[in-house]
DNA sequence: TCTGGATATATCGGAGCGATATATCTGCCT
DNA sequence: AGGCAGATATATCGCTCCGATATATCCAGA
């Protein structure tokens, strides 16, 4: 049986204890977003597409008159997840405007390039920040490979910082970009 | 006028030379494709809406009975492109279905999720090689920026691997890794 | 008591991507 | 010479996905 992804997150963020689909997606906006999101449109149908399936289990669990499901997850969910986390990880994609723009940043004077480095260092500065007010949470779980992952994702934007910064200097350096189009 | 991302890689494709949307395609396969793709389903309806707002001019260039229209950017396309790029740059997003098998292997016997870094290590590596391959030709062309981006992504590439490197070592190191939930 | 924000589910439009269909051209092998 | 594979060129389709929004209930605090 071939499933989306996006099931798989389902799978994996039911898999330690039941949730209902809010619970989901407020999850990964705290934990996957930066390297994987998942949108409602895609969550509730799926629930329904992995419940009809038997990988998870519904149950109603309302807040007073207020409806709630909470699903948990199935031996055969188990299963499927794991068997999924055993085959080689195909997606990887990126999509940086930054670099989009820096790519065509001939067209402009050098002090205007400078700028959108400038912009996507701090890009990067404020995600770090962000990332590391998360680390604390992370740390009282006893799964440790959230915490792996968020710490990846702190040294990673360290590293863009870094190099943003680099290409600062190197842009203002008229010695390293001989050949520069400055229009 | 507001316009899709896509609208100004075009844009900047035909910035310094006429160009087809076959031609754009193919440019974008090997150069932005790491960090901004476009599809011809994007491409060819893209080039038409900007053509008829003014800031491309299409000409016909067929080769012999093919018909074939090369796009060369005008004076409007021109001031578009160099506003836009003058804008802080807002999209920025990362797939990696890797780090997301890595979220969840808490699931997985350690020797397993060991096997998950080695895979995207091995991707990285490939990448590294493949864009390796790439840079003689960017070296040859007068402007510095597409390089100047093509290295960026080398050095990512070559960080991320190591990144892979010394997580592979880490979770075969006991030590390390007090508390992982070894199922 | 009222109100704003959190919880909970559902759905829609638009964008984007991969794949494929159609057609012509070119170079190479036999 | 013929023919075939692969490159050039344009067009389109289905699918997935994301952001935004609609609806409704709950709860905490002013």
């Amino acid at each position: 049986m071939k499933l989306s992804p996006t099931a798989y997150v389902i799978l994996g963020m039911v898999s330690r204890e039941p949730r209902s689909g809010y619970e989901i997606k407020a999850l990964v906006d705290n934990s996957t977003r930066f390297f994987w999101t998942a949108s409602y449109g895609q969550i509730y149908p799926e629930l329904k597409k992995l419940s009809k399936a038997g990988l998870i289990e519904g149950v109603d669990a309302p807040t007073g008159e207020r409806k709630r499901t909470v699903y948990a997850i199935t031996e055969a969910g188990e299963a499927a997840l794991r068997e999924w986390l055993r085959e080689r990880p195909e997606t990887y994609e990126m999509r940086d405007e930054g670099l989009l723009k820096l790519f065509f940043a001939g067209v402009l004077p050098r002090e205007e390039a400078v700028e959108i480095v400038r912009s996507m260092r701090q890009r990067h500065d404020r995600l770090v920040e962000r990332l590391r007010s998360i680390e604390p949470k992370a740390l009282e779980k006893e799964d440790p490979y959230p915490l792996l992952v968020l710490r990846g994702g702190i040294e990673f934007n360290e590293w863009f910082a870094g190099w943003c910064k680099r290409m600062e200097s190197q842009l203002l350096d008229p010695a390293a970009m001989k050949g520069a189009a400055d229009v």
